[in-house]
DNA sequence: AGTGGTTACAGTCTTAGCCTGTGAGCGTCG
DNA sequence: CGACGCTCACAGGCTAAGACTGTAACCACT
């Protein structure tokens, strides 16, 4: 390497005593270990005589040679202290499903603009899977919503009304605003309860707390298969107001007094490097700027 | 450089240890000069605990880069020796416009065989001017006539009868053979003198061997004006037989009883490399196996 | 012949880089 | 639960690479 930048000094010089002062070297140590460069490759690569020095034609292949892998060196390391500041790599993203929609096309298209160099892969996975993959590290941060589980760090990006979703046409669907308990008589559509127990819990909470507990007549997984069955009239259920931007036709959205959804990104601590942080504080801008959950 | 090796060794065994074992060093050594890699670079590579080594981001990033700048300069080591070998580089071949016609081909083509990664540039040049750029280094061997300057070595590549040049239907154009003074009597047309002294200070050698001075009724550059005026009777004039295959109408071409050019290849000696040696082996072989000058 | 330029050789010294010995931390197994 | 085996890191000693200075040989120009 040290041999290298000396055997360029050299050529570009064509003199030891100038490449060494270039070097801030004694003109004796150039020599020495232009000698053992050339004792090294086994080529001869200058004709030194008493009135200068040239390249050989060795040398002078050599010398675009030698060149290239100085060059290639130094970007080597512009690149690895990028990464070390977060600024190149690769991120795995994982959105849940129903945030996907509204979060990610902000959240991708900040991270290119601040910083472009980072790879970003984006996945739309169901609950359980995005948080088994956070907690494997198949996923670096994932953007969801709570409760989760003890061992992953969360922060609130985004905050929105939860909503009573109705058939169009329903008795309450021209209310401004309805409580939980009025309706208490419905029939409802759920997801099923294995999907992702911690949400479950907080629904059984909230419903206990509202004075009754669900008839559900039928359970599907993913909302826009809820939103079809509220469509279709078996019942009713309760979204997060964002749900709207997946379909609008035959359903009416009211929002619940009192009652919001968060949108959280969730990380495991012990895996925060540089090119995470710069994700979470892009995030965090981007929380302040603008209102995530109106994009759908 | 031998920090990369250690690096990407480390980085592939996942292992100070055994990686320490696989570069037959003390892993204690090994330690150390990761450690000064990463205080070089200013970034931490691996994460090392009690149980193990795993590549940090940037050390991800830094793997293929450093790679990449070992594989670089490996290439390099091996282009330069193959170039020390003759067997890379390039070489700027000059030939004389009129041999240039049956010993290009040939040349080039073995050349390109033995030496595909050999790169040749070839110029057709008058001889003057081919003379004075093999002493000034622009070329590095010419194909051409003797006789030439005493500090350019030469090797004889083929040697031709060389014949009288007779407009067609002259009294002398049916005979097998003849000799010079049969042309005492003639009309001559003639190369410059001052185009190479050498020559005509052969050919007056000649000439006056024969008993003769010829009668110049006209001066031309080139052979294939030489040529043209002989088709159009202003006069003979006497060439190698190979000068056929410039022009054939109009002119015939008899032998000169004892009579013979060569054609050699002309460097010199003080810049001999090896590339220069390989042509020069190559047109060696190439004397031995095919009469160059009948691919005119 | 003297002067200023080139590169190479020889001797000295510093320190990079290797070694061995030791220790701390974690996991496994008797 | 302690011994053992594995990981990597630290400490001290030694060798040799790579720096320095001094000298010499050679050439060109004055």
């Amino acid at each position: 390497m040290r041999q290298l930048r000396y055997f360029v000094a050299v050529a570009e010089h064509l003199s030891f005593s100038r490449a060494a002062e270039y070097l801030n070297l004694a003109q004796q140590s150039l020599s020495q270990q232009i000698q053992a460069l050339e004792r090294g490759l086994g080529v001869r690569l200058f004709d030194r005589d008493t009135r200068g020095t040239r390249l050989t034609a060795a040398g002078q292949v050599f010398l675009p040679e030698a060149r290239a892998v100085l060059t290639r060196f130094d970007t080597a390391v512009v690149v690895v202290q990028r990464a070390d500041r977060g600024e190149m790599g690769r991120l795995n993203l994982a959105f849940l499903t129903s945030t996907a929609n509204y979060m990610l096309p902000p959240v991708v298209r900040a991270m290119r603009e601040r910083f472009p160099d980072l790879e970003l892969t984006t996945y739309n996975v169901p609950i359980d899977e995005l948080v088994a993959g956070v907690r494997a590290g198949r996923f670096d941060a994932a953007f969801t919503r709570p409760p989760l589980v003890a061992d992953l760090v969360t922060r609130v990006l985004a905050v929105e009304p939860v909503c009573a979703v109705l058939p169009a046409g329903h008795p309450l669907a021209n209310r401004d605003v309805l409580s939980l308990s009025d309706l208490a008589a419905e029939n409802w559509v759920l997801t099923p309860r294995e999907s992702w127990p911690p949400w479950h819990a907080r629904y059984d909470r909230d419903f206990a707390a509202a004075g009754f507990t669900p008839r559900v007549v039928q359970r599907a997984a993913g909302v826009p298969n809820l939103l079809g069955l509220v469509a279709a009239g078996v019942g009713v259920t309760r979204l997060a107001r964002s749900a709207r931007s997946i379909r609008r036709t035959g359903v009416v959205f009211v929002p619940l007094a009192d009652d919001h959804a968060e949108t959280v990104v969730a990380w495991m601590p012990a895996r925060e490097g540089p090119a995470l942080r710069n994700l979470l504080d892009v995030t965090a801008t981007l929380t302040g700027t603008a209102d995530l959950t109106s994009a759908g």
